[in-house]
DNA sequence: ATATAAGGTGTGAAAATTACACTCTTAAAT
DNA sequence: ATTTAAGAGTGTAATTTTCACACCTTATAT
């Protein structure tokens, strides 16, 4: 029989959407649970707002407790307020998102205990999760696909260094459409923002390709006008 | 001297951007606060949440007692969660957007003693806002401006019945910029969603001008493969 | 040497975007 | 009856963007 929760009046929460891209594949990164309610499911990293801090702040405070990630540039995609999304009481929660380079990041390390473990998991084959965290997952990936072509997203699932065709994948991957090789490439280099290095692919059996670097600073100064008109 | 308010712990609100559209003007509607804080101040219609509604009926229900406006569509835009927001206590508040025809609407009538009157004012001139409210207008817009070109927002703001030029004068009052004539026609023309009607413009001192109405059921056809795509 | 696996490249057709200026219609004023 | 004012309404050519499409090259492993 399952043990009586405490209740409590209204809180907010922030939930983390965590996107990572490694062996071709997009994936989120998730949370095991240590605590009822949902004990044992899989859930986003989220907890509870403190009293004294901001929004912005407590996404990254969480984050951090929650998997050991730290300084990502999280940002606000929509809030979900249903009065009965939470068992114990009413939580009104705020998603956020990221998009990181995994073999950029250390070791998955909860600090808290509130999660068991942190592990990435392929968006195309997610487990049932705690919550209404599905709807959550579903309602931020469709804005980042959206934002896919108006925002250099892309550019921080990759590593610093990549080539045109992993690029060309993650795009796939996230549209989850093929894309034409050629045009993607003319396009993409169109945009002047990708600095062609010397450098190339290493340890591959086949030709090596030639590696790329995102030009951020390009970037800005091409699409400044753009933005400001907005 | 002033008199020393109650503070509270935490609280969820709901700010709504409500624009409208009259004599080539872009407004929003503004309330003027009857309560401290900011008492006499304009500020956006907005309140508290209560414990057992949800965020959608909540924008409604504020929206109606502050305005008197009902059953408008209203979408959330963002969230605004600085510790220091509001001077009484931390609040958080979602902000809700709609935009509505200002002629097809009965009187203003706030319901609440909490706002003296609401108004239409124009978002080129808007005085100094109670709270964050002016950042909050200022990012729901930049929002509405760039929806303006990938959803039928436009068609919210004018009668059932307009002219082409008053769809022009429209976005160049969202957009800011003027565009040309026919290549505006021409384009809006050739999505299919308008229907042209036998009717014509009355009570002008020059050539009447056709109308036009917005067909939903055609927009929707027409934009179905775009939006389940993305 | 050969097989394999991915890298890298160009062109033509179609569609969309842009710039641009004059005549038509109606009501009101004379 | 004529004129005037104010916006309604219309077409084309140049440019840019998008799209579809197939083969040879290069590096490595055997």
């Amino acid at each position: 029989m399952e043990e009586k929760l405490p209740t409590f009046e209204s809180v907010f929460s922030i939930d983390c959407l965590i996107f990572g891209f490694e062996a071709g594949e997009l994936k989120i990164l998730l949370i095991e649970r240590n605590e009822e309610p949902f004990k044992g499911w899989y859930a986003l990293p989220g907890y509870i707002v403190k009293q004294d801090e901001s929004l912005d702040d407590a996404a990254d405070r969480i984050l951090y407790e929650l998997t050991g990630l730290r300084d990502l540039q999280m940002k606000q995609f929509h809030t979900f307020g249903e009065v009965n999304r939470h068992p114990q009481g009413r939580v009104i929660t705020v998603g956020y998102y990221a998009l990181i380079r995994i073999n950029g990041q250390k070791e998955l390390r909860p600090i808290s205990q509130y999660a068991r473990q942190a592990v990435w998991h392929p968006v195309n084959s997610l487990p049932k999760l705690a919550f209404d965290h599905t709807e959550i997952f579903k309602n931020g990936f469709s804005k980042i696909r959206r934002r896919l072509n108006h925002q250099p997203i892309a550019f921080d699932l990759l590593p610093e260094k990549f080539t045109l065709t992993q690029l060309q994948g993650l795009y796939e991957a996230i549209l989850n459409k093929k894309l034409d090789k050629r045009n993607f490439r003319k396009k993409m280099l169109s945009y002047g923002f990708l600095k062609e290095l010397v450098e190339k692919q290493k340890g591959v059996s086949y030709r090596a390709a030639k590696l790329y670097k995102f030009d951020r600073r390009k970037y800005a100064k091409i699409f400044q006008n753009e933005l400001t008109a907005e």
